[in-house]
DNA sequence: CCGCGTTTATGGCACGATCCATAGACCCGG
DNA sequence: CCGGGTCTATGGATCGTGCCATAAACGCGG
């Protein structure tokens, strides 16, 4: 096969095949309408050239919009399982996916200029990075289509948001230390982290609705395990300690029960740790600690579930926020020492 | 601003500016050839309808190829930050990109041809998953379009291939241990990883090298800290360790080291410990391991660099690989106790 | 042999843009 | 007043396909 410096073109193979190019298109699409020799002899002819129908002319012409456009920031690992069940979703209705990815130099509207510029049929916009307003604008100039906004908590006329309530999970979280008898919780808090700001809102609040705020203390950390270990060393250097903390996420949690550990801070007799997600190492035999589950795969589903209610017609739902996943007690959370307040530890 | 069920043409803009089609086109275009007052009567007649230029149409009609495909499967996080470099550096020169996902379900082909039918200029395969026959075959049906395949080890005629080297990585921290003296040295493999055939590769070669292939011993793991975790305790009931212990990754190193440590197991006196990649968890003051790093940078440098060259018409340079970043030496290795040799452990 | 319905095949317009050839507008010196 | 050059503006062909209207081919009963 020799290689053409120009694509073959219908017209290409409907020459080869001795059939009108009409032909060609019918048969290609699908249709009805060939006799059994002739799509034979121009399936023949398509393989010998290896001819590819053209997707942007298809899509040009046919006036119906069949692809879904998605952007996508790429922070967490579930963003792209996200796209993954996507693209399941829509390929078995018809639809193609376009992914625009979007950086921190690269702004989500830009990203999105390319995914309209195609006319698509919706657009997704996965992550919860850039500004609201960003997406407020977007979705004005979006011609209309659907906008749904996946892992956003944004409330906007006109566009789907979807995520996780973070708030309601992190009031299990500290209705299970408190439960306990803890008094003295502080949070190890995700700093710039995008999820961060809802989660902190969510400890500052349930500590007020346990009648703790005196007692609680929001401390910067990070979402690494890295992170987490720092601010250990810095509870331990200023020789401070409640006798529970809440982690932003499990990493950080990670850092901390590695630090207190080998500190000789005592976990849960000292202090009762809980993490944030359920990942896989939380439940490792020697950190083995309380955290609560993302239900990431339930916000993926509803958010395909969204789309595909969009695309049939169905209007804006505004902002759905998922109930949090259930809460993980393992052994890393007790009752507090008998009496137990603010301790300190010897240097 | 009313939504229209159509979006806005050419030649709705040229209606509305009282100018013709072309003329719209030429501004467009950004090219010299219309009036500043014209001009500006045309971009404000499409701001107000919400003018924005068909893609599709606008790369059908113009000959040229402005499209760089690419395909992800997104396991490795440098992977997206490669995508991230190659749209700066197609932006400048005047290419988008376009960007398919490739899944278990969804092979690297399915992705590509998504990107064949959008007549792209170039194909960038990033992620070493999926069989090699697969690209081959794949770069067939390219119609004679550049394709790189991104960290993959694979040499193909026609195919640009880019690869970190890990054979001689692995190279170089088995002849850091064996110049400490070490003899009996295992490896924790990745098993079913993708990195690692090559790596375990490495390490037996290397063993061979030093003569020390009767004294080696290829244990599988995995790629999470779980999973070192997981080898490490086997290790520690079977009751025998070696006096050096490889491991496939960092997380793997930290799992190790987690668990030997815990174990009464000291680092590095009773057994020394590598990992591979050089996170920033490595430099943990408490696990402070010796690795070596994964220079992904010049990696993704690279493709982006031979990408360049080849839309600028140079040919295919065949499989390239990368010369393994610095080793990084911490405190996790030293020599071997005196007479070192497999150890039994009391249980 | 003719009329009629069904199956196949074809020609041509349209999609929304690019781009070239050409025409009008305008300025300027001769 | 006219010829010639530059700057603007326009019409129309074209990219590769979808799809509709129409034509050819064919079978079949009257």
């Amino acid at each position: 096969m020799t290689t053409p410096r120009r694509p073959a073109t219908m017209r290409d193979v409907a020459a080869r095949a001795g059939v009108s190019r009409s032909l060609v298109s019918t048969v290609f699409r699908g249709v009805p309408g060939a006799s059994p020799a002739n799509r034979e002899r121009i399936l023949q002819a398509a393989a010998d050239l290896g001819y590819r129908p053209d997707g942007r002319a298809r899509q040009l012409r046919s006036s119906q919009r069949r692809v879904i456009g998605v952007t996508l920031t790429a922070t967490q690992p579930f963003h792209v399982a996200m796209v993954e069940a996507l693209h399941d979703a829509t390929e078995l209705r018809g639809y193609e996916l376009s992914i625009a990815l979007s950086t921190d130099t690269r702004t989500i509207a830009r990203a999105a200029d390319t995914l309209l510029a195609q006319r698509c049929a919706a657009l997704v916009l996965i992550g919860p990075s850039a500004p609201d307003e960003e997406i407020v604008d977007l979705a004005e100039a979006s011609g209309g289509i659907p906008v749904i906004a996946a892992d956003r908590f944004l409330d906007a006329p006109g566009v789907d948001a979807v995520r996780i309530d973070d708030e309601a999970a992190m009031l299990q979280l500290v209705g299970h230390l408190a439960h306990l008898g803890h008094k003295d919780i502080w949070y190890a808090d995700g700093a710039g982290y995008v999820s961060a700001e809802p989660r902190r809102r969510g400890f500052v609040s349930a500590m007020a609705v346990h009648g703790l705020s005196e007692r609680g203390r929001v401390i910067p950390a990070g979402a690494t395990l890295r992170e987490g270990a720092a601010v250990a060393l810095t509870m331990l250097d200023h020789g401070e300690l409640p006798t529970a903390v809440v982690a932003y996420n499990d990493w950080v949690a990670c850092g901390l029960i590695d630090v207190f550990t080998r500190g000789g801070v005592r976990v849960p007799e000292d202090v009762s740790i809980v993490g944030f997600d359920n990942i896989p190492e939380s439940a490792l035999p020697h950190l083995d600690f309380t955290t609560i589950e993302q239900r990431s795969d339930d916000l993926t589903s509803r958010v395909v579930e969204i789309l595909v209610q969009r695309l049939a017609g169905a209007p804006s739902t505004g902002l759905q926020l998922m109930p949090p996943g259930p809460l993980v007690v393992r052994s890393s959370t007790s009752s507090p020492r008998p009496g137990g307040r603010l301790r300190s530890v010897a240097g």
